[in-house]
DNA sequence: GTCTATATGCAGATAGAC
DNA sequence: GTCTATCTGCATATAGAC
């Protein structure tokens, strides 16, 4: 149907400008442009810009929870999860560099409806926590809590995408392919890094 | 003299909105009214509001480096060299949790002026760098480079800023006093986790 | 459903009196 | 230096013809 396709051309055309420019940057006549139709069909479709962003965010957020959620509940030992999580992450926002930015902005704007929409999606951290705290009672971590080792690994996998225009300059003389390169090295050595911290040997 | 008073009272106001409300956020209305003034003594001391902005931001960012610096060149083993920065950085933000928020927003901004700052106030990546290199040499921690160390370590530490609202819900029931512990807790889990992950036994 | 043309509203910036 | 009043521009949003 023709009204599908120019639907789906429009959230096509959003992804792309809203991830090269981010929900403040972006115009909405430039996603207009980018999907060849008309400024007026926007509001057509989606009522506002808001719910625009929304629809694009919550529909990349979503393809990236489903594998989360399968590798904590699968049966590997931790540290295989662990490895898991930091690939399935880093390699889906290689692909979606901007997502960090779009959480964070809406961490901010609606913090309220992420956390229901992470529920809603089956994200139960208090799950997740319980299972840290067996890993350490069974002695196959050191101590550590889950908002720690959360903010810990998430903080390492995100924040090179998040200072990316300032690291490159400063680390690396401004060399996007030395950067590509240092952002796949990532997954390795978070990884390890990680393990030597927990890992009791 | 009262023409200093007042640009000082509007920076006050001005860094108490920006860190309430962030650049976007902040109206040049809002600031005035804290400050008590019209809003165009705004513009007649700051011709704009993106001036004003990084009068204010970088007037934060400045306090905080040198005492970055001083750790650096100080003689102290590394990993009291990492203690101390996690400290002191941390410490900083406490007091200006939006401090993240700001650097995020610049270095998508002008992350050219942002380097150059930087540069300007002493911090010299190149020379950390070399350090670095020389504790993996001299075999005192194990094998990393200087990009892959700072984005960890910042990571670790702005993560639990940048996604407050967020975390505070979904990890703490929203409540606030714990998040604070929380995030105190925090200044002894990451320098513990660092060194578990980089100092050789 | 799709377009052109226009309205709306806001926030930053300026003019100009005192 | 400080104010009131006003302008400007832009970006979102809508009206209405086809």
């Amino acid at each position: 149907m023709s009204s599908d396709s120019t639907k789906e051309k429009i959230v096509q055309a959003a992804q792309r400008i809203f991830v090269r420019k981010g929900m403040d940057g972006a115009r909405m006549q430039e996603i207009a442009d980018e999907a060849g139709i008309n400024k007026a069909m926007l509001h057509y479709y989606f009522h506002s810009k808001d719910q625009l962003f929304r629809e694009v965010f919550y529909g990349i957020l979503s393809r990236l929870i489903p594998g989360l959620i399968n590798i904590f509940k699968g049966n590997e030992p931790f540290e295989d999860k662990i490895e898991a999580i930091v690939y399935e992450y880093d390699a889906y926002m290689s692909k979606n560099p901007i997502l960090p930015q779009f959480v964070i902005r809406e961490i901010n704007r609606d913090p309220e409806q992420l956390a229901g929409f992470m529920t809603d999606q089956g994200l139960d951290f208090l799950q997740i926590e319980e299972m840290v705290d067996q890993e350490v009672k069974n002695g196959k971590i050191r101590p550590i809590t889950f908002p720690h080792l959360f903010a810990n690994l998430i903080g390492m996998i995100v924040m090179p995408y998040i200072g990316r225009p300032l690291f490159q300059r400063k680390l690396f003389n401004n060399d996007s392919e030395k950067y590509d390169q240092y952002l796949l090295e990532r997954r390795t050595v978070i990884t390890q890094f990680v393990k030597q911290a927990l890992l009791v040997k």
